[in-house]
DNA sequence: GAATATTAGTTGATTTTGTAACTAACAACC
DNA sequence: GGTTGTTAGTTACAAAATCAACTAATATTC
């Protein structure tokens, strides 16, 4: 390489989100993984039942922007664990009605404060102000 | 749901950095996806490469925090398409030397101004001193 | 210097994701 | 009220990521 190059690859913002949303995310991971045997999107399902209480898969899927098959098979996977139960509405049987069972809900509870903690844990490698500036811009990005 | 829950998922910084990630790597991977046929960890290696010049498979996993099958697999797609060639080193026959053909070259220059022109698009959409403080966090959270 | 351990990189099997086609229920149109 | 279109969700198949086992070369130890 004679000629110099002055690309920061280190600084490409949707590379450096994604590796700092990898090592982010890795140790809560291991805990919902090696401690329950979730995956990313079981998790996911299961906070936005814990959090909105009752939803269907297609409301899931568009506040968590993913796709409906990876909605689909995270609910089937999370009832056969019977962390939740589906009821079909009658007022228009294409859809079905999703809540946690009372399993389900107390592994959300578990699996809330450790996110409580896990964020908090974050959030103290920071100033409250950068805290706010972080999440502003994140949100911004995100949309 | 009787219950009230605050906890706001939206917030949560592993789901709100996986988010924003996403989001904001959409666009660009249409780029290198579309126009060239390459995946994520391939162009991952292609501006490693383009940007350090020579690398060993095992310096760019170092420095791309991926495994080395990832690895592996991309720099085989990379030579399939002429993009780089390797070089066995003498001096340790395991090893081998990476570095871009002048076809891959010329692929990482353009993708390099695609990636410039993206960044300062993004770094529009706020102040600089909020994109200093980005940085710095999303730098402090990678490690 | 032979046996054992490490290291760089590859390959194969399994798991997970993504894409596209499908079913079933409803809606709209004529 | 039958045809056409749309929507919610599932299933099947292809692409990709993960994990374990492997090969070949070098290092270490006795």
């Amino acid at each position: 390489m004679s000629e110099k190059d002055d690309f920061d690859l280190q600084l490409f913002l949707p590379y450096l989100l994604n590796q700092a949303a990898e090592a982010s995310s890795l140790a809560f991971t291991q805990i919902y993984k090696d401690r329950y045997g979730m995956l990313r999107t079981e998790w996911r399902v299961l906070f936005h039942l814990g959090i909105y209480g009752t939803l269907t898969a297609k409301e899931i899927g568009e506040r968590a922007r993913s796709h409906k098959t990876k909605i689909s098979r995270a609910v089937a996977a999370l009832e056969g664990r019977r962390y939740l139960k589906r009821t079909r509405l009658e007022r228009d049987r294409r859809v079905e009605a999703l809540e946690l069972t009372t399993l389900g809900h107390s592994v959300y509870n578990e699996l809330r404060e450790e996110a409580r903690r896990y964020d908090q844990a974050m959030s103290d490698q920071m100033t409250p102000e950068e805290r706010d500036v972080l999440t502003k811009l994140l949100v911004r990005l995100s949309l």
